[in-house]
DNA sequence: GTCTATAGAAGGATAGAC
DNA sequence: GTCTATCCTTCTATAGAC
């Protein structure tokens, strides 16, 4: 046989998909082999157990968060205000994609396993603190256009509540309405911090701060999904 | 033997509990009967499948909300905004009383099963529209006091989000912090709301509406938790 | 590193007596 | 309605050849 060297991530790359969509216990280690067209002799060669490929799923998500999550915003705008619902705009398509399927992988599992699995709740809560730092570095960023007594920390886990709050809300009704409505209700919150930002000889928005490329980041409260239909399926 | 005529609750009991400490795939039916003391023969006599304990249970807590967790709130406070913020120190009560552990039950289940479970799914959106209504009805109240362009329905689903995201993190971080910076950052949303609130012949916070019993349910935002210390165990 | 085969426990669910 | 006994599947993990 030729022996593939990609074995161990084919393994990471299954169960990262699987866990996301059916969860952690759902997922059986079987039905991780046959996506990933491996035996049980690979799996174990490579993780002792199977909340070992866990802790290396939550290990690729910690890698992956600036270059998969965080860089295609950043690279595409540069406004940090706009940063900030330019990651959450990143989400929204991830929900339209999926219609509201699956959710954020993180918040999935956190809510199953921070309990009964302290190693993953660590890693998990780590994955937490990489997106919250990075949103704040906007925060900050922006820090001259904000109240003065803002604090950036706290601001960028609000932002992170906001996130995972709507993602709950939008796969539980398997709609996007309250995933808009919680961005637009943050925007409208970030309207009245701007409108409150004592510093009036900071760069404001509109003043070429957001780059022209970049109108399809900003949700426009007012368009937000509201057709009235029932969130059901 | 005596026939126990409260076999059924105590079985939805026992798998209530459990569900919310364990989850639904990580607790076995075997567990579960040891817990209500009751036997195989009992749990399928009352529920021809697992599932259909799972919808009993979600059934128990759209029941329970307005007597177990609104009511409780809204007959010691009288003040719109702060039933609305009593509400969520309940749940920061909870909180404490557990440690951070378990979080909110339907929020756990709700991104568990979503994806594969219809019809858990639409329950777990019946409790949210519960919750939703409830606090509804509080920001109905005080629409005297908000903006006049304020969407009832929009703030109360954002309360809920923000409700969600911060006990997600609380659970995460098995720390209290995540959860008290998402209400104080709530409480600076509705503050800024509140100030610019056009109708100044509407009562404010403090000519009596609020009512003196209830002082502990104001949560300071100054006063957060902020140790300083790892948020990790 | 990967294969086949399988151990050994736990999973949900059922049958039939009482 | 509740009991005991058990069926059958699936689970995680291991053993040992290659």
């Amino acid at each position: 046989m030729t022996p593939r060297t990609d074995t161990r991530e084919r393994i990471v790359e299954a169960a990262r998909q699987l866990f996301h969509s059916q969860g952690y216990a759902a997922t059986g280690v079987a039905q991780i082999l046959k996506a990933a067209d491996a035996k049980s002799g690979s799996l174990y060669y490579f993780f002792p157990t199977k909340e070992d490929l866990l802790l290396a799923v939550l290990e690729w998500y910690k890698q992956n968060l600036w270059p998969q999550v965080i860089d295609p915003v950043y690279d595409r705008v540069t406004d940090p205000i706009e940063r900030i619902f330019g990651v959450m705009h990143g989400y929204r398509q991830m929900l339209t994609y999926t219609e509201c399927r699956q959710g954020c992988p993180i918040g999935n599992l956190a809510l199953e396993l921070a309990d009964t699995h302290p190693a993953a709740r660590q890693m998990i809560a780590d994955n937490f603190t990489g997106w919250r730092n990075a949103i704040k570095l906007s925060v900050e960023a922006a820090m001259d256009r904000l109240p003065e007594d803002t604090d950036a920390e706290s601001l960028a886990s609000f932002i992170l509540t906001v996130m995972e709050g709507g993602m709950m809300q939008a796969k539980a009704y398997k709609h996007l309405e309250p995933f808009e409505t919680a961005v637009a209700q943050l925007r409208d919150y970030f309207d009245r911090l701007l409108a409150d930002g004592t510093n009036w000889n900071a760069p404001q928005r509109g003043d070429g701060a957001e780059p022209l490329d970049a109108p399809q980041v900003h949700d426009n409260p007012s368009t937000a999904d509201r057709d009235g239909r029932d969130r059901a399926d």
